[in-house]
DNA sequence: GGATAATAGTTGAAAATGTAACTAACAAGG
DNA sequence: CCTTGTTAGTTACATTTTCAACTATTATCC
């Protein structure tokens, strides 16, 4: 007596994205976190100063849509560690504008390279016209 | 001076895959914590058992690819609140085979097939084509 | 100008997760 | 049988995440 006999977990979409999301990011986390420590969003944070240049902290949850705890104790982590500096913001004092320093760069100089290197391997498990509509696919859903 | 001018987070597959993920899971978790007030976890093991009957955790961990902490917490729960029930398995003392109750039984089908509607939405998103693609790419990634 | 509301970011406590050590039961080899 | 090793599942502890409250600053609007 199933009430809804046809459905199955493995082709519900959230479900195959968590898995498919997870390992990905495991394969590459055991990288970054034994080459520099860093944790996931420290690395996030990372990536988009070393990417996108100064921004606040702010921009970045916008950009990376991350809460801003997450984010403002990321940010505490890199300056302890010298990897960033925070200048308050002469327009609005409550803002810090956040820029990596040489260390930073040369961290983020090394796991980008990194992620570019591990990404063509994932991309390498499919074929071109896979990868593409994935990647269009992903963003659609990203977006909603 | 950027060593790699080319490397676009946003096209970066590990994170690509989790903003996707995380958009959908969070869209699906409002639905079923309003729901059922479950955790993931919960209703993971609950779909589990709904979907393919009784087993004991280690199964569960397997299908599933769970840690077997959060299968047990997940149990635990699920017991307390009358959705489960566990019977050592006669061949094995050590092994617990755990099926639902019918009020398991029941908050599975209100939840799978919430869990229906919700990808058919996702789904529609999509076109056939995109839609038919991702899952093929998506279960290549998650099989790594 | 001064009250009120909104915003950037931090912090503390509660919930969740991961790691590792643990218990109890089984398995295998002597 | 009895030591050694393995396995199913739980529990304790450390780390992370989330939620809510908080500070300091800016914006609104009467």
């Amino acid at each position: 007596m199933k009430t809804e006999p046809d459905f199955d977990l493995r082709q519900f979409l959230p479900y195959l994205l968590n898995q498919a999301a997870e390992q990905a990011s495991l394969g590459f986390q055991t990288l970054y976190k034994s080459r520099s420590g860093m944790l996931r969003t420290e690395w996030r944070v990372l990536f988009h100063l070393g990417r996108y240049g100064e921004m606040t902290a702010k921009e970045i949850c916008a950009r990376g849509r991350l809460h801003k705890t997450k984010v403002s104790r990321a940010v505490a982590k890199l300056e302890t560690r010298r990897f960033l500096q925070r200048h308050v913001s002469p327009e609005d004092k409550r803002a810090e504008h956040l820029k990596l320093t040489s260390a930073g760069l040369a961290a983020y100089a090394d796991l980008s390279a990194q992620a570019q290197e591990f990404d063509r391997k994932l991309t390498a498990k499919l074929t071109p016209a896979q990868d593409q509509a994935l990647r269009q696919a992903l963003q659609v859903l990203a977006k909603l």
